[in-house]
Order: C-alpha cells, then structure tokens, then sequence
DNA sequence: TTACTAAAGGACTAAAAGGTCTCTTAGTGA
DNA sequence: TCACTAAGAGACCTTTTAGTCCTTTAGTAA
C-alpha cells in the first residue's frame, strides 16, 4: 500500500516518540536496530522529516530525535503526503483517466467511499496517538513494532 | 494504489470485452491505442493474462484478443492478485510487522474494514460486469477509458 | 581546543518497475 | 507455398525506489 520509505517513517516517528515519553532522545542507531529498518536509509529519511519540520533532532552526545511537545500532534497523512504525494487520496484508485465526480468510471461509486476511508483514517490518526495506543499496552509494543529493547531482552 | 501493469492489464480486458460484445476481436495497436498505454508493454501484459488463461487470443488474419463466452465472468481481483499477490488484502495496510487478527497492530482494527471493503469490491467487480456499465452509457465509455474510436471522432 | 559523539549531506550502487526493440512462431488467404 | 498478418518470446534499456558509504558539520565535555 505504501512505499517502504513512508512505512519506515511512520514507525521510525512512532518509536522516536514512544521513547521521548519516557523522557529518552533516541539516536539513528537505536532507532534502526529498534524498528528493524537499514540504518543507513532510516538516517537519510529521518533527515528528511526534519527537513519538513515534522520532528527535530540535537547533534552530539545526548543527541537524537525528538518531537517538540508545543507543536500540534502529527497526522499520518501529513508524513504520507510529504513522501508520496496525495494521489492515493485525489486520483481514482483504479488509475482510469478522466475520473472525478462530474465524471465518474465505473468503479467511482464503489471506491470513492474507500478513499474516503483511508483518507478519514490517516488525517485523524496521529504519530502521538499511536504511541499513546502503544504505551496502552507495553506487550504489544514487543510484538507489533519489533521494539524489543529497553524492556526484558 | 495498484502498479501501472494492473492498471493496463484492467483497462485492455475492459477493451477487450467491450469489442467482443460488438463481435470485434481487438488486435494490440489498437488497444493499446484506445486505452492510451504503451504498446509493447500493453503486448507484453497482455500476453501474461493469455498465459494465466484469463484472455485467449488468435493469431494471422483477424486475429486479436477475445473472452471464452464459455468461461465465468473474470474477477478484477484475480487479475489483480495475478499481477501483484495478494499482499494488498493479506498484509498489514501500514507495513507493521507481526500483525494479524490475534496480535493486531494499534492501526489494525481501523484499517481492517477498509481492506476488507477493497476486497469485497474487486472480488465481486469483474471485468464483464465493467464493461456492461461502459456499454450501458455509451457516452461514459468515450470520456472514462478514451475509447474513442468505432464511435463518433 | 581538542577529542568525541551524533546528525547532515551527498555521491554512489543495487534492485525493481516500467518500457522498447527485434526476431520467431503461427495462422490465413491468394 | 508464398506473402502477409498478428501474437509470442526474450534481450535490452530507462527510471524509480531502495539502500550504502564516506565526508562534513555541529554540539558536548574533559
């Protein structure tokens, strides 16, 4: 459904702020090894969100990253977006041209409300709301995200 | 949503059926002209959907790509799986790992009806039942899948 | 003020998706 | 049976996505 690139982002964010609510900056390696993605294009991407301003990083010791907690909380679109652009939530997810309202293939009726709610799912879901799900359950966090650190071994 | 080979493998069986029901077998130049794809790679997806038995074809004089009238109706969702797996209806839509009905991500039980109403549609969608709609406004055909030959100009 | 740490930047490589080209195979009709 | 037509096959090329590696920049702390 998503580019690696917007999956990793996505979890990558998730763990960075699961681990500032425990008062904790974590660093590309960590974040990596935590969420099991290459390192190496985790940093790049990670760079890249900061760049957009989603989230923010320190250099040198006791660096990482870490969201500012006076900024509004994050949609999911907002990171989906700013990689792979908006068609998932503006063209016709059967890719048949000239498709809008005004003039819809045949398919439209049946997907527009699927589209409809994806995009409602990503616009009200939030990188801090997830975390916050996460934190709900800290076993789950073991088995769904991979984060395996910081808790038993 | 779906990678362009479905994208075109969708719009030529579309094609395909709709010339049948006119008793015209469409050869390659000009599917992949009315659909607008490109054409050695239209040749060469079409050739995979006569591989897998969902089109038949003929070849010399009058030959061209047609539907068995004896077959059952071809569902988009076998094209599709065909071409892409099944990791659109299995999977995790957001790429988290280890995530099912019994260990569910934070986002599964969100997502879950959206996948399941993709489903629902390309399984019970087939490419038959599309092309009836396009014939039903014959107008439609000529503004959704640039089919704009054999009518008007 | 140097040594260390960690993110930023950018050039590079690998793999997958998207697409082209040319030759071969198989039907059809004079 | 030859000429023509149209699909099949496969090698090849291009672009995008995925990922690596190495150097630079910027903080921190002795």
């Amino acid at each position: 459904m998503f580019k690696k690139e917007t999956e990793y982002a996505l979890r990558a964010l998730v763990y960075i702020q699961l681990q500032n609510s425990k008062e904790r900056r974590p660093g590309i390696a960590e974040i990596a090894s935590e969420i099991e993605t290459p390192q190496s294009f985790t940093a790049k991407i990670l760079q890249r969100m900061v760049k957009q301003g989603f989230v923010e990083s320190l250099k040198g010791i006791n660096g990482g990253f870490f969201f500012n907690p006076a900024k509004e909380d994050l949609p999911l679109k907002k990171v989906i977006v700013s990689i792979e652009g908006d068609s998932l939530f503006s063209g016709c997810g059967f890719g048949l041209k000239h498709c809008d309202e005004n003039n819809p293939c045949p398919l439209h009726f049946s997907y527009a409300p699927i589209r409809d709610a994806i995009n409602k799912l990503v616009a009200e879901e939030t990188i801090q709301g997830l975390a916050r799900k996460y934190n709900a359950d800290d076993k789950m966090i073991l088995n769904r995200l991979n984060l395996t650190a910081h808790v038993e071994k």
